[in-house]
RNA sequence: GGGUCGGUAGUCUAGCUUGGUAUGAUUCUUGCUUGGGGUGCAAGAGAUCGGGCGUUCAAGUCGCCCCCGGCCCA
């Protein structure tokens, strides 16, 4: 570290980290100093939201609800505990989530209770057995419900702000449907979702993969995961759906009376957007060396006003400022004005580390000419503009600033991938931060075992298939060099 | 989970080798000053030195255990 360095420097900038040559201290410092979170709660793993990170999540999740309400999604709110009995119904699923289980066994001074109670790892088996009871007959169905929840998992891997937490919160989606292909209906319509989402709101592109057998959702059939790119060259989750099939159906009886009075199993898909996940992956992929760059969308204030003046000619100033930010206000942009009695210089400094998209400036020259001054967050640009276009320049302005952000993150997929025939090529590809393009024997369990090798030798991971594009395998799986069946991507991953 | 580094006012930090009343900056409060890219001055506030146990006349400093965090690896 170069903490003397920084000492002496601190007069140059509130922030500046280079994101690309240090990203992993960009990422802590930046939580801290923009206060998104406080690390200092010390319980590893659960961690303090803090109102600049809140601000933007709750606008995540009202977009995402939004887009979720428009798909014929209704809201509900489950407990937060799930006795031992329901956790353990379907046998994969356990398997998978038990390790990371958090059990609550006891109350008070020495009551034990009669059956303990995990905090949810995820919800499936806490809604089912109410699915159960809930679904009759075919006119049930579709059933498509969501919840808003934190969810709680012992994590191994290291803990960070947003990225990685014991307790984190998401949207989950469960939805029943009286056909198979109803369901795999569904799993696409929720990668729309993440698309219209995710990436057309928050801006962050995504590529989306099928998961390998042996990473999918457990006592799910399939698992089609989103994946971004992080600025270190390793991609991360970010909303996965699952296609269960009718294996959750079979284990919490759900059952519905078909048209012809038949007894028949449901299907079903579950999706779990991780707004604190995104969140953590959104201001990685859109900050720069000076702190935050937040898309208009989702700021917490799209507008920052920061007077100039004198003392003499404070009043009048600030009586401008108002009106201006009145008049936002009406046009419903959220905006604050920073009358704060620092320099200018340091409100510039301060909103550009706290991502804020647009400032206005406003000192006696604007007052006597009837302008403003418009700065963009995302290219460090200002220009003058007339007082009565402010409205419709803003909005003009952060409908671009946002289209910037999305189309410089989706620059960095350009040339992301790399064909490799070979181990080498492989580690080659992902010392460059590439991901790489490999032809692989299977990505069902006969797979597993040079899966395994791959990750010890490259410490990439198979991200999986492709969905998107048909992909024919033509030549021998680079490990075992048995007639490819699949075409797989490897990554270096969060 | 493994390795490694670390934890001292809100924040960053000196002190630890060689035990003896804790250093500086920043932040905060008040006042003045200043104000178009981090104004300056003065006074004041702010610390169970991560927690516990031990050694000692005496522990931020030495020993052991635990907790939390950073980085690297799985």
């Amino acid at each position: 570290m170069k903490k003397s360095e920084k000492k002496s420097d601190n007069k140059q900038a509130i922030f500046d980290i280079s994101k690309e040559e240090n990203f992993p201290d960009w990422y802590t410092e930046i939580c801290k100093v923009a206060e998104l979170a406080d690390i200092r709660y010390g319980v590893k793993g659960f961690t303090p939201f803090l109102p600049w990170s809140v601000m933007s999540m709750e606008l995540m999740f009202d977009f995402l609800k939004d887009v979720l309400h428009k798909k014929g999604h209704l809201p509900m709110i489950f407990p937060t505990v799930i006795p031992e009995s329901n956790l353990t119904k379907e046998a994969e699923h356990v398997d998978g989530f038990t390790p990371q289980v958090f059990w609550i066994k006891d109350y008070g001074e020495d009551g034990q209770l009669e059956e303990k109670l995990a905090l949810r790892p995820t919800s499936e088996t806490a809604l089912y057995p109410m699915y159960s009871l809930w679904i009759r007959s075919w006119r049930d169905l579709p059933l498509k419900r969501y919840q808003r929840a934190s969810i709680f998992r012992s994590e191994v891997k290291s803990t960070r702000p947003f990225l990685r937490g014991r307790e984190f919160l998401w949207i989950e989606s469960h939805n029943v449907f009286a056909t198979h292909e109803e369901a795999k209906a569904q799993v696409m319509e929720d990668l729309e979702t993440t698309k219209e989402v995710v990436t057309d709101i928050y801006g962050v592109p995504v590529m989306v993969f099928q998961r390998t057998q042996w990473d999918k959702f457990p006592g799910g059939l399939n698992t089609y995961a989103a994946d971004t790119l992080m600025p270190d060259g390793k991609v991360i989750q970010l909303p996965s759906t699952h296609d269960l099939g009718d294996n959750f159906a079979r284990a919490f009886d759900i059952q519905y009376l078909d048209e012809n009075n038949e007894t028949r199993y449901a299907f079903q898909t579950c999706y779990g957007p991780a707004i604190s996940r995104i969140y953590g992956a959104m201001i990685s992929v859109h900050g720069d060396d000076k702190g935050l760059r937040l898309p208009y969308a989702i700021a917490p204030y799209q507008v920052v006003i920061v007077p100039i003046f004198k003392a003499k000619n404070e009043a009048e100033v600030i009586a401008y400022a108002k009106k201006i930010e009145s008049n936002l206000q009406k046009a419903d942009v959220r905006v604050h004005l920073d009358d704060r009695d620092t320099t200018p210089g340091w409100k510039y400094n301060y909103w550009e580390m706290k991502g804020v998209p647009i400032r206005v400036h406003v000192g006696p020259r604007e007052v006597k000419e009837e302008k403003i001054v418009l700065f963009r967050r995302d290219l460090m640009k200002r220009e003058p503009v007339p007082l009565k276009s402010l409205v419709k320049e803003v909005k003009k302005l952060g409908l671009d600033i946002d289209k910037t952000l999305l189309t410089e993150a989706e620059s960095k997929f350009e040339g992301l991938i790399v064909d490799a025939d070979s181990i080498g090529k492989i580690i080659d590809a992902l010392d460059h931060g590439k991901i790489a393009r490999i032809e692989f024997c299977s990505t069902n369990m006969d797979g597993y075992d040079c899966a395994g090798q791959i990750e010890e030798r490259t410490s990439g991971e198979i991200r999986g298939t492709r969905i998107d594009i048909e992909e024919t395998p033509e030549s021998v799986c680079v490990i075992c060099g048995k007639p490819a069946k699949e075409i797989v991507y490897i990554a270096r991953s969060y």
